[in-house]
DNA sequence: ATGGTTGCTAGGCAA
């Protein structure tokens, strides 16, 4: 029984609804999760996602920042909006959906991305994302037998050498210095996290989702890293046949600087 | 060496 889920950083989501459309029609993943929807909840383009069969929906917006969002071909049971380090940013979100028999606990996560200085001491922002992952480590990779867990979204950090262009040149740049990447890493290890993206793609191999919107030419110049991410129980990950980041889409009309990731999964 | 771009919304702030 096939399962897909999708995450992508959005960066306002009724800016570039017509590309969430194209996106959908032409993928049709059975979930996504969207970061960075930027609107309040009574804003949010519910009905557009009606139309394209995505009737099923969680959303925890907030005015003009954050936000998440996910939305499903498939009946959502919402479980928790988390707030975290007090600060009543939307920045978490859980559900829960059926797939192949198991039910599937689905967090969609968008981690602050911490300011320019890397120094928690003059930068509260990047205190505030520390904390932040702090707050993450108590999150498990919840499964048994008829159960499992996703984590997907924007972390906004980049943990392997690799995840980045060049990684001597990003050490001491947020997102890929070591406090966050072992962090990131450490966490994943606690909460008994696989990532799927790099079981599927050779860590070996270079691996990005975001792209910045400053550089001249960010398909030639590939200044990217990868900052989105796929993490799943133990138990979820034989089941994982695909994985795709589609960084077509970075080239599209008014695009995100963020592209889609998909995985899809078989289950018996 | 330190811009460069984008989005939210109406002047900076955040990314």
């Amino acid at each position: 029984m096939p399962f897909t889920i999708a995450t992508w950083n959005i960066n306002s989501v009724r800016l570039r609804m017509p590309l969430v459309q194209q996106f959908l029609e032409r993928y049709r993943p059975d979930v996504l999760c969207l970061q960075e929807t930027k609107c309040q909840d009574d804003q949010f383009p519910a009905s557009a996602f009606r139309k394209l069969g995505y009737e099923h929906m969680a959303i925890h917006g907030q005015k003009g920042y954050h936000g998440v969002a996910t939305v499903a071909l498939r009946p959502l049971e919402l479980v928790e909006k988390r707030e975290f380090c007090r600060m009543g940013d939307s920045r978490h979100l859980s559900v829960a959906v059926n797939a192949g028999g198991r039910r599937l606990l689905l967090h969609n996560f968008y981690v602050p991305a911490g300011g320019d200085e890397p120094d928690p001491i003059i930068n509260p922002k990047f205190r505030h994302k520390l904390d932040f992952l702090t707050e993450m480590h108590a999150l498990r990779a919840e499964h048994d037998d008829v159960s499992g867990s996703i984590l997907v979204g924007d972390l906004n950090i980049a943990p392997l050498e690799t995840d980045v262009w060049s990684h001597k040149q990003l050490l001491k740049v947020v997102s890929h210095t070591p406090v966050e990447t072992e962090g990131l890493e450490r966490l994943r290890h606690e909460g008994g996290w696989v990532d799927l993206m790099r079981q599927h793609i050779p860590p070996e191999e270079k691996l990005f989702t975001w792209w910045s919107y400053r550089a001249k030419d960010w398909d030639v110049s590939d200044r990217g890293r990868r900052l989105d991410h796929v993490w799943a129980s133990p138990n979820l990950s034989p089941s994982l046949n695909r994985i795709e980041v589609l960084r077509e889409a970075r080239g599209w009309d008014r695009p995100s600087d963020h592209v889609p990731v998909i995985a899809g999964f078989d289950f018996d």
